[in-house]
DNA sequence: TGACATTGGTGCCGAATTGTTACTAATTCG
DNA sequence: CGAATTAGTAACAATTCGGCACCAATGTCA
């Protein structure tokens, strides 16, 4: 009834997400020479006793000097395809960091989602469902707000937004809806961006405000 | 650069969920004696190059003598919690199943959801976090159908879709919505549950229909 | 200094969507 | 037959949404 437990190798795979000049980028390491590409996401096996997030910040830090605001678990993979370490199973993580300006090593940069080098078939797959994830949990999880500041103009809101889900947004509906949400309160703070009206800084406070019950959406299916 | 890969133990531990008398059940598997827990969910290591969902569905078909029509991947746990069968790390896989008459055998047994036996912690943790994935989704994906045979009555489905919800719908607003989905299409055989007016039978049947892009929402945040 | 461009922010209205009540339809039971 | 029960729809009120127009505050440049 105790089935002889076989031992596999295990891989955390971290998609690390940042907007980054009006595109959201992720963040790859270059591989050892000799690799088949030139370009990898940053991985490791978990240690003992490490939780998988924990495992992907350790991860993160390392490769992008401070700990991202986000973790989200993007699936565990084990199709055939070929890993950078040979890893059996990969756990895809997806993490959330705002803009850094911070200098990178030399052996990591960032690249937009919409031009990527040549990746291990495996990590491919793996950033293709970060993607997925992210976009597909924006409005059931405060994503948005881990890819800014802690305080941000409202505006700025709705560009990573327009970048998560890829459209343009109406300014004022936006508003409208995030007024009506509770989730943001406005510091006393403004910024001067140069030209232009100065916009008030707001900051993510969310209320306990629970959402009214809505009635059942059949046209939001993905598959 | 391509560190040394520690070995890890991993299980696959499968949530079967399938509407059962006017509740969500699980099948759970009477454990082996001198278990801590008398039940836990069915569970096994992967084999050699097999997917994680081909083996929730080799898993599910020991148990279910059938394969469910839907898997969902949970996600990975490598918290420090105790596993049956001491795995380090499980990927928790929820399967979606029909109800089914077919008799099971004695060492596996159907309980609702809110009145599950003791469990060995992870389990509790991949049950818990299944209910949250399926009721997360259902309305980005049409799990709720999987809950049905492949023809079902309109009632059926509201009756589905409360249980995932855990909340009464409006009739006229839950069909209404329906129709406008293009999801369903009727069949031209009716069913007579006893008394009442006979209903008619649907098939899901998407059609390419894609939804209108509507506006962001902030008031369907879950954490 | 005063147009003008640029970005931030809001009011309002018609259109679309949603929640609700109430009604009709078809069947079983007694 | 009529009451009870379940299926399905019409119609209306309330709310929400998208779009447009407008006002506000700043920098630019003649």
């Amino acid at each position: 009834m105790k089935p002889a437990v076989r031992r596999t190798t295990l891989a955390v795979d971290v998609v690390i997400l940042s907007p980054r000049s009006d595109a959201l980028a992720i963040l790859l390491v270059r591989s050892p020479t000799g690799a088949r590409e030139r370009w990898s996401l940053p991985w490791d096996t978990p240690q003992t006793g490490e939780g998988l997030e924990d495992a992907a910040a350790r991860i993160s830090r390392q490769v992008l000097g401070t700990t991202p605001t986000f973790f989200e678990q993007v699936g565990a993979l084990s199709d055939g395809r070929r890993h950078p370490g040979d890893a059996e199973v990969s756990v895809g993580i997806a993490a959330l960091s705002p803009a850094v300006d911070s200098a990178l090593g030399t052996d990591a940069e960032w690249f937009p989602l919409s031009g990527l080098p040549a990746l291990a078939p495996r990590h491919r797959t793996v950033v293709d469902r970060a993607a997925a994830v992210v976009r597909q949990r924006v409005d059931q999880s405060p994503l948005a707000f881990r890819l800014l500041p802690p305080t941000f103009t409202l505006s700025d809101l709705q560009a990573v937004y327009e970048l998560l889900l890829d459209r343009r947004l109406h300014k004022a509906s936006f508003r409208r809806a995030l007024q009506a949400s509770y989730l943001v309160e406005p510091t006393d703070e403004w910024r001067s961006e140069g030209r232009g009206r100065p916009a008030q800084l707001f900051r993510y406070a969310p209320k306990k405000r629970r959402g009214l019950r809505r009635g059942v959406r059949f046209d939001l299916f993905t598959d």
